[in-house]
DNA sequence: TTCTAAGTTGGACACGTGTCCAGTCAGGTG
DNA sequence: CACCTGACTGGACACGTGTCCAACTTAGAA
């Protein structure tokens, strides 16, 4: 379901080889040197083979994204919106600047028209809004909560334009997001 | 200036040549379809010429941006700052909506490493600070002006982000703006 | 008019992408 | 055990990218 086709049995571990091979040489060379053909040789796969689990570079990227990105589910909690907001964006700012290659990787990759990425995309996109819903609650009353969702989704994915664009370090990206946080939710509690 | 090394005499006819041929190409073809070479033939320019001034297909499409985005500088006025940000992010979401070729090229392209689109991804993003803070005017205090202005940002960008990956059409992009900006700057005036 | 330097050109290059397909291999079924 | 089927492979393909360079133009200065 996450790959290109279904995977069972034998299938499932080469997805899983390729996957991790394409992990490592994203961290070794980066997300501009590596190629699919590099990915395949990693996992000891013919690059024909390669191509038969990830229609494309942009695929792979947004595949070992997502399946980070799930890997790193909050747990969190806390008393207002606000707290559990800034715990949410901290969680996912600390898992980007962990994986920075990843996340340089995935921003371009996400834009592609592939039909593999979309799938991904939208994905990506829906539990991004999950999480904020969920840190909000109810604490937010119902006909301001869109324009709050949206804004703080927004906001969201312009840090992480902007961080893959260089223009802010992953690192900042929590503080960054906690100050945006509150300019945001302020006056809506 | 805006290319790769200054243009003077002979050199900025065919520049502009380019760049038209460029900017017809994007919408007769999509940035999809666009290669340089296209654009050359186009230009009636041989393909090494046209590598003269443009570093790569990303750095012709942050060009014509950037050129575009100028060309619409607001004379914008209005009473209060959420009033002048409207306008502002209308304007500017009008504009992406009447080029969704360029604009949807534009987004990857600025992702590039190429030090070429980084120089006008700086100016670019200097721009649309500037275009915020001058909405804003000193309606907000200052204390609270970088937390709002950077969730600003953020937001646009993330607009951009989204509209480019397909999520939001480009023409729903004022309204959905129009609403975000609100939410980010109520309760800071 | 002749010279010169900037501008342009054709064509080849190395490389990456993603596709395709005939052929090989391995493991479980009968 | 022989077989069959699904997985894998090697190698070629068409195409785009961006670079390079020796050779040609052409406009304007001498």
């Amino acid at each position: 379901m996450v790959a290109r086709q279904a995977v069972d049995g034998r299938r499932a571990e080469t997805l899983e080889k390729l996957l991790e091979a394409g992990a490592e040489e994203l961290r070794a060379v980066g997300h501009e040197a590596l190629t699919v053909r590099s990915v395949a040789a990693r996992a000891g796969v013919s690059p024909a083979t390669a191509y038969t689990y990830v229609a494309s570079k942009n695929h792979l990227f947004a595949e070992l994204f997502w399946r980070y990105l799930d890997s790193g589910r909050p747990e969190a909690a806390g008393s207002g919106a606000l707290e559990r907001l800034r715990a949410t964006t901290r969680g996912m700012a600390t898992q980007l600047a962990e994986a920075p290659e990843l996340s340089a990787a995935v921003t371009p990759a996400l834009l592609s028209s592939d039909p593999d990425v979309e799938r991904l995309r939208l994905r990506i996109g829906a539990e991004f809004l999950q999480r904020f819903a969920d840190a909000i609650g109810d604490d937010i009353a119902t006909e301001r909560l869109d324009g709050v969702l949206d804004a703080l989704v927004l906001a969201f994915s312009g840090a992480l334009l902007q961080a893959g664009m260089g223009l802010i370090t992953y690192t900042d990206l929590g503080d960054r997001l906690d100050s945006v946080v509150a300019a945001i939710v302020e006056g809506h509690l």
